[in-house]
DNA sequence: TCGGGAGACTCAGTAATTCTATCCCTGTAG
DNA sequence: CTACAGGGATAGAATTACTGAGTCTCCCGA
């Protein structure tokens, strides 16, 4: 089984210079110059021996061929970036896995995160653990426990705990790689951890 | 539109490597070293965030994500080589624009080459004309005439006529790219050429 | 138990590709 | 007439990919 295939970098100049009709404007689109994609739409056509463009002097337009291929290669981007996707998200859709430590575990609801439904699109599922190797090695994103750390390069977040009279309640950290540390998700979850520490107890 | 895509040539290597389980049957196909396949594998790898394969002792294994991905990817590759095909048809199977010169249409059958059962894979259309600048300009890709040449950097092919008595009916000639004087379809419609000058008149 | 072979990994050096920066050209607008 | 916008070309720099050689592990057969 082998492919005919052109580049995928030629073939992302013509995809992003058809839809804009302008060389320059899909350069900035891709962030290079507009001679690089000059350059890269005429390695195209001549590898297929097709004209994509007719570049006419107020512009581009379409060749019929161009015309004809755009939208397939539109689908393909779509159904390559849908694929890629579905194994490896991107940071802002992927949803969580909590770990947290059973000390935690009592000062919070029973079932939190997976009753919350502020948290059903940020959190994927939770467990009880309190292994920190289990972040490392994604098998959880972060982990809420009580105690503060070192955690070396993981990031530790703690959650503060507002005093109820003369009682202070134990504050929660939060741990994840440090790539997850601004995330919409960690956000989230703390937001929602934070209404925990000033009302429990 | 901005995708996120990851290189089309770790893609290959990825899919190559899947189909085969084999990074050294892969870099066979794709015509690299194993080690080039090692490296863009990896690659691929790291930029996803996700191990495609298990490498074993005794052998390469998928991973679920991997299992997951390799009928995508090779969705993608067909999709890719069906819409370059439609508009740029490789050779083998494009079909051929014909040209005819007026005094060659006066030789051949009345509505040649469209009348022939046997050309119908090859021939997609005929025109009417003598104009050579019509070949280079892929306007036409073959061009039947009675002269003889010079063609410059055209390949001419001529059509041997075999006398009937006395009279020898004139040679017919075929006028190409040498690119394409060697494919299937030059040899259709020569054979079908060949038959009509030892016919006629 | 000891080679030998197969296949994957690594790394340094080299080859190939791609991008930038620049200049040119054309057409349009002021 | 001049300025500007955008595409085309090109040389050189930067990036990326590939090769080739060496290493390692496992498996197999003697």
């Amino acid at each position: 089984m082998t492919y005919r295939l052109p580049t995928l970098n030629t073939l992302r100049a013509f995809e992003a210079a058809a839809r804009h009709l302008s060389f320059k404007t899909a350069a900035t689109e891709l962030g290079v110059t507009a001679g690089a994609i000059s350059q890269q739409v005429k390695k195209l056509e001549i590898s297929l021996g097709v004209a994509m463009f007719r570049r006419l002097p107020h512009g581009l337009l379409l060749t019929p061929e161009g015309e004809a291929y755009l939208p397939r290669i539109s689908q393909v981007f779509e159904d390559l970036t849908a694929a890629t996707e579905a194994i490896a998200p991107t940071i802002n859709s992927k949803k969580f896995n909590v770990g947290i430590c059973s000390k935690a575990a009592e000062i919070l609801p029973p079932n939190w995160p997976k009753n919350r439904d502020s948290l059903k699109d940020y959190v994927r599922d939770s467990v009880c653990t309190n292994d920190i190797e289990m972040v490392w090695n994604n098998e959880i994103d972060c982990l809420v426990r009580l105690a503060g750390g070192p955690y070396g390069k993981l990031t530790s977040l703690t959650i503060p705990a507002s005093s109820i009279g003369k009682f202070t309640p134990p504050a929660l950290h939060f741990i994840c790689k440090p790539g997850l540390a601004d995330c919409r998700q960690t956000k989230a979850i703390l937001h929602d951890l934070e209404a925990h520490t000033s009302l429990s107890i």
